[in-house]
RNA sequence: GGACAGGUGGCCGAGCGGCUAAUGGCAACAGACUGUAAAUCUGUCGCUCUCCGGAGCUACGGAGGUUCGAAUCCUCCCCUGUCCA
């Protein structure tokens, strides 16, 4: 990893477009005078990241590149809570058990973006260690008085909820800002750590617990909140009709989470680029200029989806999932050997049928049901009277076809594809 | 605890005894055009079956009831919001 000085590193943010607010105009100077802890929080609920957390992720590891020390703060305790708003009861039922296994898991991603080995370099620290043995009257009376509820409840988060008709706020969730100020507070005094980052609505959380260690410990401290991040459509970044963007392959392949880079559209493209990959500012400019003249080519969006992917599932993955993609969407290839069959069968959804079975015949209605391509037997009618199935390339038309083993056109598989680009594959044998 | 207003398909939101699988908008999906974009146009959009004409089943917070017939009326319950000397 490049060494570079470690005031640059607001610069680095700065242009790459990771800066919405902070809370001093000087945090250069900030920043220049010593090496600075800083930490962000995540939500243990998965075993997994997703895309939507990219950005505090690569903040972290662009700190760690300027001689910073990345914190990562798993919310364990604060997970145990939960959001009472939220109506899923499976984030209520969290155990503790749970949350430091997918801690567990979300190390071992966060370790492709920086160094956690050694805690000098960056650590990691779950919530549930000093939240969970919190007593509930000194908490009250040593944090809960530094706050004020005629300020609490002026917070925009709180207003609109005060306000709006059909959501109220349950005390629980009002106490949270506490909880989270406390941390900040927690991680400060044990960890010299100076400066929370987050995202732009974590902006009043930040601030809280900045004042807190200010008024308990006469501290200054310091916030960087990020922006929130939409796709020029305005559809929620990360998320696809499917659901979230995983990094982790058994829930959003490596082949999956190309595509969604790939698909990338040429107005989020740039910023996609200084956000999601480490190349410099030059390569960057150099790429803006291809989408700027040739769009077609799609450059700017082929070198996000290698360089993201890359980081996430290595090289090799991306290279696979190259060479899979190339033979889906480029020229159809009739005679494949066993070798792209194999690399196929790697990156793109497939299943497995056996040969007796295509002896006697198996509906395509049924399927598309099977291979998850279509979500019932009616969708999947629909879906061939609307044209949009292809058997091997071929357009399935409206008549009731089975397919058998005359359609096994390749070494031991079929290809199946609904609408442009949703392929399945479907292994014989 | 009381008073009032609400709970309709992924979301918003009409309907307020039969003509309603439920207007409209958004989202989504497919087709055309393209660059595996965007915009636009067309079609689809509860489930199952279909000789593609249609047939059956399940749905309007939950459980009962009134009625030939209920998302629509009644009773009880649950949930949400607003207000309360």
């Amino acid at each position: 990893m490049p060494d570079q000085s470690k005031s640059s590193f607001l610069e680095e943010l700065r242009w790459r477009g990771f800066l919405e607010a902070a809370t001093s105009d000087n945090l250069d100077g900030f920043l220049n005078v010593a090496t600075r802890t800083m930490y962000v929080g995540f939500d243990p609920s998965a075993d997994s990241l997703h895309l939507g957390s990219l950005i505090p992720v690569m903040a972290l590891a662009h700190a760690q590149r300027h001689g910073h020390r990345p914190l990562v703060l798993v919310g364990g305790g604060t997970g145990l809570i939960g959001d009472p708003s939220g109506k899923s009861a499976e984030r209520n039922l969290l155990t503790e058990d749970t949350t430091k296994e997918n801690a567990l898991a979300i190390r071992r991603q966060l370790s492709r973006f920086f160094d956690l080995a050694s805690d000098d370099r960056g650590l990691m620290l779950n919530n549930a260690d000093w939240l969970c043995s919190l007593n509930l009257l000194e908490f009250l009376r040593d944090i809960g008085k530094h706050f004020s509820v005629n300020e609490m409840i002026k917070r925009d988060s709180v207003r609109t909820r005060l306000e709006e008709r059909d959501h109220g706020i349950s005390y629980t969730e009002f106490s949270y800002m506490l909880l989270q100020a406390y941390d900040f507070l927690h991680l400060s005094r044990h960890w010299d750590c100076t400066i929370q980052m987050g995202g732009s609505d974590q902006w009043g959380n930040i601030l809280s617990g900045r004042e807190l260690i200010r008024r308990i410990d006469g501290k200054i401290s310091e916030g960087i909140t990020f922006p929130l991040l939409t796709t020029s459509t305005g559809r929620k970044f990360g998320k696809t009709e499917e659901g979230a963007v995983w990094l982790d392959a058994k829930r959003t392949s490596p082949y999956q989470m190309y595509q969604y880079w790939l698909q990338t559209a040429d107005a989020d493209v740039v910023r996609y680029l200084k956000l999601f990959t480490f190349l410099g500012q030059e390569a960057i400019a150099e790429l803006e200029t291809d989408v700027l003249e040739r769009p077609n080519e799609r450059k700017g969006q082929k070198v996000l989806a290698a360089e993201c992917t890359g980081v996430v599932h290595g090289k090799d993955a991306v290279e696979s999932v190259e060479a899979a993609s190339r033979i889906l969407f480029g020229q159809w290839d009739a005679t494949p050997s066993p070798d792209v069959v194999a690399t196929l069968a790697r990156e793109v959804p497939s299943s497995r049928i056996p040969r007796p079975e295509l002896e006697t015949g198996v509906p395509t209605i049924d399927a598309l049901v099977k291979t998850g391509l279509a979500e019932s037997k009616s969708a999947a009618r629909k879906l061939i009277d609307a044209g949009g199935v292809y058997l091997n390339n071929i357009r399935v038309t409206a008549d009731r076809k089975t397919i058998t083993s005359a359609d096994v056109v390749w070494p031991n598989a079929m290809l199946l594809r609904a609408g442009k680009k949703n392929y399945h594959l479907v292994l014989v044998g």
